[in-house]
DNA sequence: ATCATGTTTATGGTATAACATGGGAAAACA
DNA sequence: TGTTTTCCCATGTTATACCATAAACATGAT
């Protein structure tokens, strides 16, 4: 069992009329070698699918009931907008998972969706919506930070 | 054993005459895996049933028994209200469960039941009820607290 | 570079197992 | 003995596991 993992990359799989894709080799990798579970839910500010490992919701879970007391109510409303949500997504001996449609739905994926990485999540697009939504982040970035437009020239 | 146990998603099952409904396969399989029990009790808060392991209504018994706050009168009333309330509901072979008449009352529930994963418990929920239930939570949790936004991002 | 070869990955199709749910028999209870 | 609860079988549906092929990739030799 590994301590350092990342989903990185993106990718760009199939889905099929079940609501079956493909989840990249990396991020498999991951899971086997963690031993945990990918679990995922839709993003609660982009039409899209995000995606973790259970340990990390685990987490969260331990530090909701350690913070705030057993009735409280914050923590009601809270675990379950996260709770409620999310999902297991085991993967078959080819390594697909099968998405569900109401994750479909949301993130308006219909015959093929893009596995972005985010370090310790990920996020699953249409296609054309990430590419819109690529561009306005890498706008965006610029705008804040322009001494970034240097990053990775070599001078 | 494993090591990570959480009442997640949200199914939409039935209820027949006598009562009975099944236990989502996911809450079964935890269950089985922790060699505990589920336990049900109204919910203090809302209008919809409340379960959990029989493990964490003895963590919450232990936490009450070691608090600083043992004499607090508001907790101390709380737990009354739930240990009173509680009671074990085992599911049969085919993954049943028998919910008692003040149970479906409380919850408003008739034919039909939604079950909420909320980490370490879950709900069950009239549908309709539920329906406006998690449209309050989604205005009011984006509204208090929009940074909420970042749930589940590692920080 | 180009080609050949073996390996990993993606994807379509299908068989199998699991699940939810209706119904009913046996057991417990009053 | 009537009522309720528990247990088990039957069925349609759905999800899962598996097989087969095709595409992509890496590797080494020419």
């Amino acid at each position: 069992m590994r301590k350092t993992f990342l989903f990185m990359d993106t990718v760009l799989n199939k889905v099929d009329a079940k609501g079956r894709v493909s989840l990249p080799a990396d991020y498999r990798a991951i899971v086997k070698e963690t031993g945990s579970e990918i679990v995922c839910y839709r993003s609660l500010s982009s039409p899209c699918i995000e995606g973790c490992l259970e340990d990390l919701l685990d987490k969260l879970a331990t530090q909701m009931e350690d913070s705030l007391d057993f009735f409280s109510a914050t923590q009601d409303d809270l675990t379950n907008l996260v709770f409620g949500d999310a999902k297991r997504y085991p993967f078959d001996s080819t390594g697909r998972i099968m998405l569900s449609e109401k994750l479909l739905k949301h993130a308006q994926i219909t015959d093929s969706a893009v596995f972005v990485g985010k370090g310790r999540k990920f996020q699953i697009w249409n296609p054309e919506n990430w590419e819109k939504e690529e561009k306005r982040i890498r706008e965006q970035v610029l705008k804040v930070r322009p001494s970034l437009k240097e990053v990775g020239r070599e001078s």
